[in-house]
DNA sequence: CGTCTCATTGACCGCGCTCAATCGCTGTGG
DNA sequence: CCACAGCGATTGAGCGCGGTCAATGAGACG
């Protein structure tokens, strides 16, 4: 398969365009289970950059472990975060020829890709696929305006409160969250600064809400209580 | 076609459903220039509710004149618009069996609407439609974010000043922007209180910025300013 | 002319940001 | 084994932006 060399991956250095083409064929991904699309797999470090935001929008990526953001950066600096992508996540799919935010790993993580043209031939060959996109993109839709509701009308302690019940529907590991990111990306993705998330978390033990064993581990002891938030 | 009466639109009372059984086929509803579906057609009065939260998606459907809002309401009241939709854009798209959002007539306004089974059967039939479907679902997932970054990471005077930019460019009006909407439809939107964007504006105008004639009739006076501003 | 609705303006207050110090964990070298 | 950075998280003090409450203004309509 030597259109991948000819379309390597952005981020690929050299060294790691080799790695890419020997990986190549190594997985497939597959497309809401509808079809399983043959793809390279790439690993990436912490915090390491995996598209770049007006990068061309070659690729689709499926999330194989780790967690993964993106992002848009204002002029300014500040950063806002649209969302965090695991396990099993496709993304990489925001329309247009361009990417419209940049993503990174938030922590070491594995990644699948095919060449976006592949999985648009797919869907053109066979209508489960491409109802399968439309799905996914109508899910991301969902997604991005509960997002929306959370930034424009909710509280900073509301804010804190639904993003612990997020994460705690994702990693379904019952009432104990292990938070994959800083506070500083949770604050970027909940429109707040480290210091007030902190401190929801701190009031939140300290109403027996949730204990903390340690800043990345959390654990709901009071369910009822956020629900009530909502 | 006496499916349309089996599944009534939702909103339709007795009377609206005669009117829009008489009106069925008077259009139709083209899927980005791809194809080209008999639509009903349906008329909506200021204000009036189009379709609700949670209720069944059964209808695709486009606008023909006018404005629409769709939003959510949290438990104590305060409304979250998730996005204005004007001549020839598509909603109720937003995935799912049921609507994640309420939608609204902003002014009167003509609506076309067609089943969603129809659209689907039409994308299964036709790779063009489907991948225009996606497309559109990417577009609004694009749009959507685009919303993330103004909530969480603007001031005031940012989201007003995107959202005067966002308007100009809906409809191309040069630099004299029409609002169809009222302070507290934009305040909604903007995630503020309309004691906020009015001040924002008043403060525009005192900088030379914008002119205002008319509550809803604004002039951009200096984009250059905005443009900065973003 | 009066009423109703929507927008503007003002006064005040509180939530969340800013700036800054401290804490706590982890890894590294003496 | 302890000392010491180095980094992320927490906590505190003070302030400013935007929310709240309230009064006034400006159009639209009967």
């Amino acid at each position: 398969m030597l259109s991948t060399q000819i379309i390597p991956h952005p981020s690929a250095d050299p060294d790691r365009r080799i790695a890419v083409v020997a990986g190549a064929l190594q997985t497939t991904l597959e497309i809401a289970g509808a079809i399983a699309i043959p793809a390279m797999k790439m690993s990436f470090g912490r915090n390491e950059e995996i598209f770049g935001e007006e990068e061309p929008a070659d690729f689709v990526y499926k999330v194989t472990s780790g967690v993964v953001r993106t992002f848009r950066i204002l002029g300014d600096g500040r950063r806002q975060i649209a969302c965090f992508y695991f396990a099993g996540d496709l993304f990489g799919l925001d329309g247009g020829d361009a990417h419209s935010s940049s993503a990174e790993a938030v922590t070491d993580c594995e990644i699948a890709l095919v060449r976006r043209s592949q999985v648009e031939r797919a869907a053109s060959q066979n209508p489960v696929v491409a109802h399968a996109l439309w799905r996914l993109a109508a899910d991301g839709l969902r997604r991005a305006e509960e997002h929306v509701m959370l930034l424009g009308r909710r509280s900073a302690g509301e804010r804190v409160g639904a993003f612990l019940l997020e994460m705690a529907a994702r990693e379904q590991g019952g009432e104990a969250i292990d938070l994959a990111m800083s506070r500083t990306d949770i604050a970027d993705y909940l429109g707040l600064t480290i210091e007030t998330v902190s401190r929801a978390l701190s009031e939140m033990e300290r109403r027996r809400m949730i204990a903390l064993p340690s800043a990345r581990h959390v654990v709901l002891r009071d369910r009822h209580a956020f629900a009530d938030a909502a």
